[in-house]
DNA sequence: GATGAATGAGAATTCATTCAT
DNA sequence: TATGAATGAATTCTCATTCAT
């Protein structure tokens, strides 16, 4: 039962991450200032510092928020993958319908990856992938994926969804079947040709 | 011949702009202020005025020499292609070559690839594979390519060049045929398996 | 019932006014900076850019108080003048009077005539004068003043008000009734010398 | 016997000069900087400072020139004068046809006064003035001119000549004779009517 | 003597943050 | 808890002046 209070507390705050969101898909993380967030926003500046000590904290409220909303389908799907196929469509598709759905969100990630790559503490998107690439690795060492450098698919599949659902996102209507199925078959039929690989460390041994 | 004032002047130039990409890779184009540019320089604050009016000036400059290095080179790359294979190959080498020799631009790239994206006016490098897309759709008319979405291609080459590369300079040593051939095959494979598109506009008509 | 915060507002807009009023008799418009102002004040540099935006809109809002101040007493004076003389000895007493009350303001004026005529947008106290030539244009259509070129005679009596009004300040005591008894005399008894005028407009037609 | 190089050298001073007076009338001695002196000429930054040590030292020069051009033709005609009338109009008719000529210097001059009267060590112009103040009190001693007050009566030819001026050279054609006609009526006119004077200190004695 | 780039002090302005109300 | 003015450090940029060529 949350009183009044409460829930003025809780439009405060979104009221900020919606306002710096905003900001920071126009003019980037480096280039926002605490005062452009404040400006897009109702509030007075000196309320700001009662929800967030400073810009970099609302960031990674919004990382946070956002890998909440993404990593757990993105997870799901892939854990009731029956086979390759499945594993990698589901991913794809899971993501475009994400994406298409939560224009904002992806926006801010893809103006600002940069800023994400750079502070390894709370990449949660990245993240995100990287369970991908740990279930590629299990995959790969269950005969299930071809023993393929699993680094250099990782980065194909991430740089493949990026790009594509960026174009999707351009089109009218926003059609994220046909973008799914383009990145899928691209990768299912690009796996049979993909060289097989022994990771450096192990060759050394 | 020339003489000891245009020396100084061109090592001037050349000092400031090498300190603007260490620090555009350090913290990003929106967060690097002048005042940064110049403290990464032995030179007095005033100087960087004689060469540049702002940062943006100096991110162009940066931006043109880039273009200036990578674009010919897989332009030229391109044009040599007899068919599908040596196209793609070829892009992927000179590529992957290019960034191992010259890690500090495509840092600059990589870590402001926003910021590119942004400032439509000077895209020099996407401006590059622009030019491939267009070769792109040329190769599809010739009954080159088959008939696939060029766009999604496009960005599927892109994200994987960009993401590959990335990966691959962690690596050591660097080994840029190994990454061309990964790069290579899997398009190459995943050609085949591509649904073949029609353009919306066209498929209207 | 102001609390203290507006009383503080109050006074930090006052003390800034005041201070720029200080620097600009002492360095003049034109070599005044921003810095002066607040130098002469106790207030921190970025208050100022909380109460005006540039040395320019307090510029203006000097130039506005000063409007307010002098304007509707010359105004006033002018309207209740039977007669030429009442009008000439009224207009140049309540100016004296004025300015031996305001002498600040008197300075802020002289010391920066030549910005206030170059700025035409808010020249208040010539604005005054303005009103001035219309009377004057007036009385001559109604045959109290004589056809005598308005223009040249409204020139006059700036330049007689305010050169006159400067000596009158260096002398102890302050005399403002005999200057204003000089004035009054040479103008009316230049009046009937003045040759008669026809503008040339009118004249042309 | 100039030689080229002392052609040269008057050259560039003039230049200097000339570009210094069209500056300071655009943005007031005040607020021009030597910058601005030597962007509006052809030459380098560094050869001003082969003529000139300051902007002030510019200013000084030119209001030297002014004053050679100025003064003596109005002495000249103070001492020809043989009664108030022609003391009068001389002088009118001569600085008006001064500044109808000369209008760059004038402008230089009206938009620089507050400067100019500031800088008590070359006022030269004023000083012109001066010496009509001084004349004045001499006629006044002989019984030429009524025992009137000899600064306010300074002041008003002042304030009327430089005012009147200002009109007269917006007027086409400029007519000079008309604008030395009416002040000079408007001062004969007026002396009539002044209140005969004595000086306070002499009051005192 | 002319040149014009280098210099660093200084000016305009914005910023993050605090704190009295 | 919300407010928003005050603060002074930090930033952008300009200036006067010097000095090697």
């Amino acid at each position: 039962m949350t009183g009044k209070r409460e829930q003025t507390k809780k439009d405060n705050r979104n009221a900020i991450l919606e306002a710096a969101r905003e900001v920071f898909v126009k003019l980037g993380y480096g280039a926002t200032t605490v005062r452009d967030i404040i400006r897009a926003t109702e509030l007075a500046s000196g309320t700001f510092y009662n929800y967030f000590k400073s810009k970099d904290e609302v960031f990674q409220a919004i990382q946070d928020e956002n890998a909440l909303r993404v990593r757990p389908r993105l997870r799901a799907e892939r854990v009731r993958a029956r086979n390759v196929e499945e594993f990698i469509s589901g991913s794809f598709h899971t993501f475009f319908e994400y994406i298409a759905t939560d224009r904002r969100t992806f926006a801010v990630i893809r103006r600002n990856a940069d800023t994400m790559r750079v502070r390894m503490d709370t990449p949660e998107i990245i993240a995100g992938f990287d369970e991908l690439r740990i279930d590629l690795l299990t995959a790969i060492e269950q005969g299930i994926f071809p023993p393929v450098d699993a680094d250099y698919l990782m980065a194909s599949l991430v740089g493949v969804a990026f790009e594509i659902g960026e174009h999707m996102l351009t089109r009218e209507p926003i059609d994220t079947k046909a973008a799914a199925n383009f990145a899928t078959a691209l990768f299912m039929g690009g796996f049979k040709a993909l060289p097989h690989y022994v990771a450096a460390t192990e060759a050394a041994a």
